[in-house]
RNA sequence: GCCGAGGUGGCGAAAUUGGCAGACGCACUAGACUUAGGAUCUAGCGUCGAAAGACGUGCGAGUUCGAGUCUCGCCCUCGGCACCA
């Protein structure tokens, strides 16, 4: 052993032998129970940054430690490798994408193996390979025999930055989610997957699953699926001025509408439909010149970019139409609306703007009547009778809108009645009677999977002249990318460009046909990932049912929250699919999940060109106020800066390269001190210098082995009388062992570490010269430090090995020798004297040591005998004393 | 605007869930060793105070013998959503 710890030494050695002995290859083992510890799989550009550091050792974390405790292990990685990102630099500096993605695992692969993840890498997946998208085009023709795959002309998120169709969770916000520009509308045709079919089952899927996933989480996607009950109800059309029921007659005469408050249909003032609404286009020739010019200009507005900094003014015109309303009989005017939206529910609203603030402001705008038809509780309560309230036909001077449940007026037979019960019946009443039904609605749409690119998975679909549309035959699959297509990044897709790769035959009639060009969105390759990391080589399905049966679901998963509504959605879709398929037989692919917090650092531009100046303490000077937030940046020139708290990477010049660091400190102190900077969940601010802290921490550890070593060759058995320095010690070890155990378990990181360093410190203060320790010191000591060495092996476990095998006086290490993680004891662990605070009045006056178990009668007495406290109680009343056993006395006088 | 999370030393943070606030680490201060220190060791380090002591977990109330933790009201910060009928 070094004298001094040389971590590249150490890590090198022990890299090399986890390889060589395949240490963290699992295979099926009926004998041990599984777990599947896994990580949000990288994209390869090619490049490790904090962020990837942080994911990866938190899980790497969980997997060295379920090991330990005796689990059969499955901790896999692979690559996101389709996406625009190589397509870019395709297209900026010519090269080859595959060669591109394909270097850039290999330099990624190394920096991933330096940071000594425990992966099994030979079972890594890669989503450009063809034996990988083979099976998502095997799936796609699944979904389409299900019906779950479907092609229609609709307005898709289009992103102008990057040339390139977005589904709606990658356009929330309105902003794209790769670049943040904003998205606009496009009409294409494009494939979807019906993720709708499955709303139900996604809102009520979580309800198993929620105590194990972040709450945050779940709110979200509860959030996105967005189901709300409600009922339809349909409105009849007049034309005036004769009340010319519309020519078509049939569904063409009615305004069916979606609400959630029937109760407040007799408030309703108008119909609002959208301006896309069928009605608007079927009575365009009717409609005076004024209206359809406003319709037309009202469309066109929805095509501009989003912006959801300034709030959209209401804006409409009233068509001219009338509508019945069928409960009341009331005829209204049909209005077309800018706030109503074609997409959700029927694309038309009953305006109620007593009861609704937008329907209100609408009202208001344009002097609609508002009627009040439903009244709090309380104001009925100290109104004499309802009967006898005289209504009150305008709230015009009122300000908001009333939409809290209450009590019916205004409003017939139902006047009196409790809104909620009357919401129920009124539904049924429509239904009874002919114009409507209870109904419920999303806000979840159907997945646009369709992307004019081409570094993507071919959809493989054709079309022929004469059957139509055609999915491709299984035994043809892969359809596989062509080595060349002209990457000019315009929108088009490049494979419309390869005659080669389109022009085909009909699977069919085997005549002249074409292939769609489009590919797939790169979220179908890590919707089902992990799953093909469990039978990583079938050549013939995306994996064996009866493998996948041994290792999924996955039992962790640790990931970035940004993929709150895409990823974890469209994974859980695809479980369901694969389930029905009869793949799978559980709904849920993710039993816990955690999501780790950003890795951020400081970014400075130029103040003028607003281009990144690389952060290096030699060009950029800053000032801070106390909390360390800079108020003041400058060049060392003298120019003023921006600067921005950004996503760590090398590329924004706000951060280190992990790999230098690894160089530098090593990556045994890179993980230790990602682990112990932050709480997982919590943003991470970085900051280098804390680095040193984990560095002096491993070197300490390593001097105290070396100073022991030889002493705890020799043989030492525990005595029988053990002094009350090795118990202390022995203690320690035992709270160790159960705080680090307790912390795992729930998913902290940076509390064991503390842990680890307090054994450290009492190991360090235990004034005993080795070569003069008695057996039972050398026994107590020999305890501490093995059991310190296997609680740090998740964490640093190069140097965990090393030490291991130090202590065990050969070069096993851990992994060679089975070795296990430290159990608990509590009899060991069980404090003998505590200092138990004495308060008086609630506040801290004396300390007194006694046995945790000691009588309440006996630390009453032992409070009073107190020196202190006596002084302090004498002449008082003591009105009362609450003894709280081996915690705390508080005396209460008065006087 | 609506929803969610949070506010504890100079900084990152702990606090066994109502029981000694600030563990552990960073930064800092003083000293020791040293040719040297960006190594190591020792001591200190919430605020005021010479000390005894007092005050102290965003602000204000409340419950309790006792509140960082529970309740109510307010302020601020950070995230999410974007007219979802």
């Amino acid at each position: 052993m070094d004298e001094k710890y040389f971590p590249k030494k150490v890590e090198q050695k022990w890299q090399k032998k986890w390889v060589e002995s395949g240490a963290f290859e699992a295979e099926i083992d009926d004998t041990k129970p599984k777990f599947y510890q896994l990580e949000m799989l990288p994209y390869p550009s090619g490049n490790l940054h904090m962020g990837h550091v942080r994911n990866y050792t938190a899980g790497d974390v969980v997997a060295w430690y379920k090991r330990l405790k005796g689990f059969n292990v499955l901790h896999p990685i692979g690559w996101d490798s389709f996406g625009q990102p190589a397509e870019d630099a395709a297209i900026k500096r010519g090269v080859n994408p595959r060669e591109w993605t394909e270097n850039n695992i290999v330099a990624m692969r190394g920096k991933l193996e330096r940071l000594g993840l425990s992966f099994d890498w030979r079972r890594q997946m890669a989503a450009h390979r063809p034996e990988y998208y083979k099976f998502d085009q095997w799936f796609f023709l699944k979904m389409y025999e299900m019906g779950l795959a479907y092609k229609k002309a609709t307005q898709v998120n289009w992103c102008e930055h990057d040339q390139a169709t977005l589904s709606n969770e990658q356009a929330s916000g309105g902003l794209c989610w790769r670049c943040g520009n904003s998205v606009t509308k496009k009409n294409l045709e494009q494939w979807f997957l019906k993720t709708t079919a499955y709303a139900d089952e996604l809102i009520d899927g979580l309800a198993p699953i929620e105590a194990d996933w972040p709450p945050a989480v779940v709110k979200r996607q509860r959030d996105w699926i967005g189901r709300s009950e409600g009922a339809y109800v349909d409105f009849a059309v007049r034309v005036p001025p004769s009340d010319v029921i519309a020519a078509d007659g049939g569904m063409q005469n009615l305004i069916r509408v979606f609400t959630t408050r029937i109760d407040t249909i007799y408030g309703v003032n108008a119909i609002v439909i959208a301006a896309e609404h069928p009605i608007a286009e079927e009575f365009k020739s009717w409609f005076a010149s004024e209206v359809a010019a406003k319709i037309g200009a009202m469309r066109a507005e929805k095509l501009k970019p989003t912006d959801y900094e300034t709030e959209v003014e209401k804006d409409g015109i009233d068509t001219g139409l009338k509508a019945v309303n069928p409960f009341s009989g009331e005829e209204l005017p049909v209005w077309v609306g800018n706030y109503v939206m074609m997409e959700y529910g029927t694309g038309a609203v009953m305006s109620v703007p007593g009861h609704d603030e937008r329907d209100f402001e609408f009202a208001k705008k344009f002097g609609l009547p508002i009627k009040k038809v439903i009244e709090s509780i309380e104001s009925v309560e100290s109104d004499e009778s309802i009967e006898s309230t005289n209504p009150r036909d305008s709230i015009d001077s009122q300000d908001s809108a009333f939409t809290d449940y209450g009590v019916m007026i205004n409003s017939a037979e139902w006047t009196g009645k409790s809104t909620v019960d009357a919401k129920k019946e009124m539904a049924v009443f429509a239904a009874e009677n002919g114009f409507g039904e209870t109904a419920v609605t999303y806000r979840l749409r159907d997945w646009g999977v369709s992307r004019q690119r081409f570094w993507g998975s071919p959809i493989p679909i054709i079309y022929c002249d004469k059957c139509g549309v055609v999915p491709e035959k299984y035994e043809n699959l892969p359809v596989a990318l062509p080595e060349n297509a002209p990457l000019t990044g315009t929108g088009e897709s490049p494979l419309a460009r390869v005659p080669e790769f389109f022009e085909t035959k009909c699977p069919t009639c085997d005549g002249p046909a074409h292939r769609e060009t489009d590919t797939m969105d790169t979220f179908i390759d890590s919707s089902w990932y992990f799953f093909r990391y469990t039978d990583p080589t079938n050549p013939v399905l995306p994996f064996s049912e009866d493998v996948a049966a041994y290792w999924t679901p996955v039992d962790q998963y640790i990931g970035g929250d940004d993929h709150a509504v895409m990823h974890l959605i469209y994974t859980r879709f695809w479980t369901k699919v694969m389930r029905d398929i009869g793949l799978v037989k559980f709904d849920e692919p993710v039993k816990r999940l955690l999501t780790q917090g950003m890795v951020v650092g400081e970014t400075f531009f130029d103040d003028e060109t607003g281009k990144r100046v690389y952060h290096t303490p030699e060009n950029v000077v800053t000032t801070r106020d106390a909390k360390g937030k800079i108020t003041d940046a400058k060049s060392t020139d003298g120019k003023l800066l921006k600067h921005a708290i950004e996503r760590m990477s090398k590329s924004k010049g706000n951060g280190v390269d992990p790999d230098e660091m690894v160089e530098i400190y090593g990556a045994d102190a890179a993980r230790l001190f990602v682990m112990f900077a932050a709480p997982i969940e919590h943003e991470l601010v970085w900051n280098e210098a804390g680095i040193e802290g984990a560095v002096r921490f491993l070197q300490r550890v390593w001097r105290l082995v070396g100073k022991w070593k030889d002493a705890l060759a020799q043989p030492a058995t525990p005595a029988g009388e053990s002094s009350e320095h090795t118990r202390a010690l022995r203690r320690k070890t035992h709270q160790t062992i159960k705080r680090v155990t307790d912390s795992l378990e729930s998913l902290q990181f940076n509390t064991p570490v503390a842990a680890l360093m307090e054994l450290t410190n009492a190991i360090s203060d235990f004034e005993v010269e080795p070569s003069g320790a008695s057996e039972d010191e050398r026994h107590s000591v020999r305890e501490a430090l093995t059991g310190l060495v296997l609680m740090l092996m998740p964490f640093a476990p190069h140097v965990a090995e090393e030490i291991y095998s130090v202590l065990l006086g050969n070069e096993e290490g851990m992994v060679a020798n089975g070795a296990r993680f430290p159990e608990f004891d509590a009899g060991l662990a069980k404090a003998e004297g505590v200092e138990i605070p004495v308060q008086v009045n609630g506040k801290l006056r004396s300390r007194i040591t006694a046995s945790p178990e000691a009588a309440n009668e006996d630390l009453e007495a032992m409070a009073f005998a107190d020196a202190k406290i006596a002084e302090l109680v004498a002449g008082k009343d003591v009105v009362k004393v609450v003894v709280v056993p081996g915690r705390l006395v508080n005396i209460v006088v008065r006087g």
